[in-house]
RNA sequence: GGGCGGUUAGCUCAGUGGGAGAGCACUACAUUGACACUGUAGGGGUCAGAAGUUCAAUCCUUCUACCGCCCA
């Protein structure tokens, strides 16, 4: 084992094992405690990202770290069908071939996106693996596998019959590129350069117009073209400007034919621009909820094309253009009519299509919907009863936000690749929801006296699969063992910006279906940025593929460098390459360490025990407690979802106290050494295989050890390690003589190795002594017995130096001494704190003076050794 | 406009109602009997600003400034 770890040759070597033995793999068993996950699906379209490096890295840690807990330890892996994505691939694809989907026709489309994603949707569960993960492949699902697919159905079906889904016509985000509705998670809102315009509509001629100069009011918009389509003026019932205009009517220009009147609504923003806002219900959000409100026409003048269309309303020449010319004719010819007030440069957001990149219109359209509010009461009764919990907590109060102003769920999709509506339609429209082609036509005949059927060709949005996916992925609707185990899950970690679409969608349909909700933890997982905090993009190119990462550091230094940069309470991760670079390192360290200890001349005893408690040193039973403590904080940060305290444990248990102190003190001979070595790296071995699956095996089966695979050990158990806290204290006060005497050959200006003679009490016991010697290159000079205990015996050690040089050092400790004197006794003497703070304060305040003093007294009593002439 | 988060060493970030921390970077030394993907030592901070609560505030409260994110 000469020369650096190689990460690469031990990887994938060791995860085709584990594989291939079945470690990944588990049966429901109602003997042991489940420890489930669903893996949220990524996309068939997907390729291994950063965010997969935060959100991903937890699952399989928590996996790993239950299994070894002995716990029935499952996560269930899949992906999904991701149908707008995969459609946005293939349209790509055939338009380079020179063809399209519709020259395909359904079936032969259908028929490619199933190729396609059999041949590319393997593609991440690799990129997976090489990352580490390990869910248990053999259960892998697709969203749109029969059995998904069934459940979908039936879903589908029970609550249209509960009259929860139905079909309507509301206002939806179109997608004019991909010629579909799209959710709005698939919706980015980016901030463009455009123009404010401000409008004079002029008072209708039927007597509206009041005396005084005024001839009409000024609207503000961001959206011209959409003024053909306007049927109100809004302002906010208490803005006196225009109190006394409420109810007359104004012509709509440029045409101005149609007469619209001037209503009061509350939602007006007062402030922005005029103050008076045009409502067009048709295209607007906020429009149609004021149109809902005062019962408005909903007229609409955008077509699917995102041209303007004269099928409502009368257009005039606008008919036909596309939106960006609709709007530059609009403006002239407002312009020309002198009803233009102004223009000035504006800077809003807009919505594009992730998919197509196109502008998203708010449309009304006849589409299907889910009718939330009553699936929203019990998820909030879930959040509020403490069932649901989110970690961080405060993720709760977005997730509470969303279900109490929820509004209907748009499902259906113009696209053709998903789970199609089981909807059918009699000649007359009548609609027939069925589970299959024969059930409709059943309903058919007996209902409605006909066969005649069309089915609605629409799919259903992806998100409606998802949300069935903590119980469909088990099987649902059959009746399974796995269902029976393994539902609820124990948590779901994902990314916050899904908490609406997925998280609470999941929670409302689990508790629906299977009467409990899907998990009992969620944890949002941080967001991946650059190092200068920007989101990655393709545009900006700083994206980092973390299969890159794993190319040069290998994959356990990816995890453990991510994982260092987790923080509980945080909502993002810069991920700094470095960090990798620094986990790289570390697991050379650990190699190295390993190298050292299988070079010892003794060999490791073959038997995983400690030697007997009374044949141990003060440095091992020091690095005992020491493991003790770190298996006792891991494994709370585990608990409590704390991945970066975890790593950053091990990661300074291992480096900075196994690596820098205790090895160190090994190098002298001694009776215990190879027991403790062998037994503590063991330990640390199996505390770091959850974050480094990779190398803490390879070295695992170098040691001594029982099983097959570090994967299937026992986590470290806090019964099995002996503290000591005495003598660890003590250990402690000999690492400070240790400094001391480093110090000292610093300012000595001799090289770390260079040989001194340490000046050594004669109380200090002969094995200490020897370490102490080992880790500063001296030699043990025996002086005067100083003080009662081990600790006043270390305080006391000094090296053979130049005096003044001691005297500088001593002189220096003493200073810090009496500042720290100085400040607790002017506490002790304030009456206020011996009144007022709690006794344990007080007390601790106390023994700390007290030490103070005594190590006072130390440094006073060697500077008058000092003094005296040699 | 509503909501959430942040501001601590040059950089990235921990942290606690009672003695300001880590890593990186920087400086000096060391050429290695596990490891230069290393070791040892060192310099460096009015904990964003103001007010308040308290015996005591970097930590709690309020306000201000700046930065980020989400919803509208």
């Amino acid at each position: 084992m000469a020369g650096p770890y190689d990460p690469h040759a031990v990887e994938s070597r060791l995860y085709e094992r584990w594989r291939s033995a079945g470690y990944f793999h588990e049966e429901p068993d109602p003997a042991r405690p489940p420890f489930v996950v669903c893996m949220p699906p990524p996309n068939v379209t997907a390729r291994a990202h950063l965010g997969h490096g935060s959100t991903y890295t937890p699952m399989d840690v928590l996996t790993r770290y239950h299994r070894m807990r002995g716990e029935n330890a499952e996560w269930l892996p899949g992906t999904d069908h991701a149908a707008i994505a995969t459609e946005a691939v293939l349209v790509r694809q055939l338009k380079d071939k020179g063809t399209s989907r519709d020259a395909l026709g359904r079936e032969k489309y259908t028929e490619l996106a199933w190729q396609w994603s059999r041949e590319t949707g393997g593609a991440i569960n690799e990129q997976f693996a090489r990352l580490g993960f390990g869910p248990d492949w053999e259960r892998a699902r697709f969203t749109m596998d029969p059995g998904m697919s069934a459940a979908v159905t039936k879903v589908f079906v029970e609550l249209y019959r509960a009259g929860l889904i139905y079909r309507g016509k509301r206002l939806i985000n179109w997608d004019p590129g991909s010629q579909s509705t799209v959710s709005d998670a698939e919706i980015e809102h980016v901030e463009r350069e455009t123009f404010l315009w401000r409008v004079r509509y002029p008072f209708a001629a039927s007597g509206s117009a009041r005396a005084g100069d005024q001839q009409g009011i000024d609207v503000a918009t961001t959206r011209p073209e959409t003024i053909l389509a306007d049927v109100a003026i809004a302002v906010h019932p208490n803005d006196e400007r225009y109190g006394n205009l409420v109810g007359k009517t104004v012509l709509v220009p440029p045409l101005l034919k149609r007469e619209i009147p001037i209503i009061a609504d509350r939602n007006v923003e007062p402030e922005f621009g005029t103050g008076a806002v045009k409502v067009t219900p048709a295209h607007d959000v906020n429009d149609y909820e004021i149109g809902i409100r005062h019962e408005l026409a909903m007229p609409a003048v955008i077509d699917a094309a995102a041209c303007i269309t004269g099928s409502e309303l009368d257009v005039g020449r606008f008919a036909g253009m596309r939106i960006v010319e609709a709007r530059a004719a609009i403006v002239a010819d407002i312009e020309r009519a002198g009803l233009l007030v102004a223009k000035a440069p504006y800077r809003h957001s807009v919505g594009i299509s992730e998919r197509s990149g196109a502008v998203i219109e708010p449309m009304l359209s006849l589409q299907w919907f889910v009718n939330m509010k009553p699936l929203a009461q019990g998820a909030l009764a879930a959040y509020h009863d403490g069932r649901l919990r989110f970690v961080p907590q405060r993720y709760g109060r977005t997730y509470e936000q969303w279900l109490e102003n929820i509004r209907d769920w748009n499902i259906s999709r113009q696209i053709w690749w998903g789970h199609q509506l089981p909807v059918w339609y009699a000649p007359d429209d009548s609609v027939v929801v069925a589970h299959t082609e024969e059930e409709a036509r059943g309903i058919a005949r007996g209902t409605l006296g006909t066969e005649q059927l069309r089915r609605d060709p629409d799919t259903l949005d992806t998100w409606f699969s998802s949300a069935l996916w903590p119980f469909s992925i088990l099987g649902w609707p059959q009746k399974t063992p796995e269902l029976e185990h393994w539902y609820p899950s124990q948590v779901l970690i994902t990314g916050w910006e899904i908490i609406f679409l997925w998280v609470a969608r999941m929670v409302m349909l689990g508790l629906r279906f299977m009467g409990q909700i899907p998990f009992r933890d969620v944890f949002i997982a941080p967001l991946v940025f650059d190092a200068q905090g920007r989101k990655m993009s393709k545009s900006l190119g700083n994206a980092i593929d973390p299969l890159e990462m794993v190319e040069r550091y290998g994959a356990d230094a990816f995890r453990m460098g991510m994982m260092r940069q987790m923080r509980l309470e945080g909502q993002e991760v810069r991920f700094h390459e470095k960090r990798c670079e620094e986990a790289r390192n570390f697991n050379n360290k650990i190699w190295n360490a390993t190298r050292y200890m299988l070079g010892l001349s003794e060999g490791l005893p073959h038997a995983m025990s400690l030697p007997a408690a009374s044949k141990l040193s003060i440095a091992d039973k020091w690095i005992l407690t020491r493991l003790h403590d770190t298996v006792a904080a891991v494994s709370r940060a585990f608990d409590e979802y704390d991945f970066g305290a975890a790593a950053e444990t091990i990661y300074a248990f291992v480096w900075y106290e196994f690596c820098d102190w205790y090895l160190e003190a090994s190098k002298t001979e001694n009776d215990s050494r190879a027991g403790v070595l062998s037994f503590v790296w063991n330990n640390a071995m199996r505390l770091l295989h959850p974050i480094e699956p990779f190398i803490s095996e390879e070295v695992w089966m170098m040691l001594p050890h029982d099983g097959p695979s570090i994967m299937t050990a026992n986590w470290p158990d806090l019964a099995e390690i002996p503290v000591d806290r005495q003598a660890a204290a003590d250990f402690e006060a000999l690492r400070s003589a240790v400094e001391r005497i480093r110090n000292l050959k610093a300012d000595m200006k001799m090289g770390p190795r260079a040989p001194i003679d340490i000046l050594t009490p004669q109380n200090l016991p002969d094995f200490p002594a020897q370490i102490l010697a080992g880790y500063v290159a001296g030699t043990v000079e025996r002086v005067q017995a100083t003080g009662a205990s081990f600790s006043d015996a270390a305080a006391a050690v000094t090296a053979r130096a130049p005096r003044e040089l001691v005297i500088l050092r001593r002189r220096r400790e003493l200073e810090r001494l009496v500042t720290d004197i100085e400040r607790a006794r002017r506490k002790l003497s304030d009456a206020g704190f011996v009144e007022k703070a709690p006794q344990g304060v007080v007390s601790k305040e106390r023994e700390k003076l007290a030490g103070f003093e005594r190590e006072l007294e130390r440094i006073k009593a060697s500077m008058e050794e000092l003094e005296e002439p040699v």
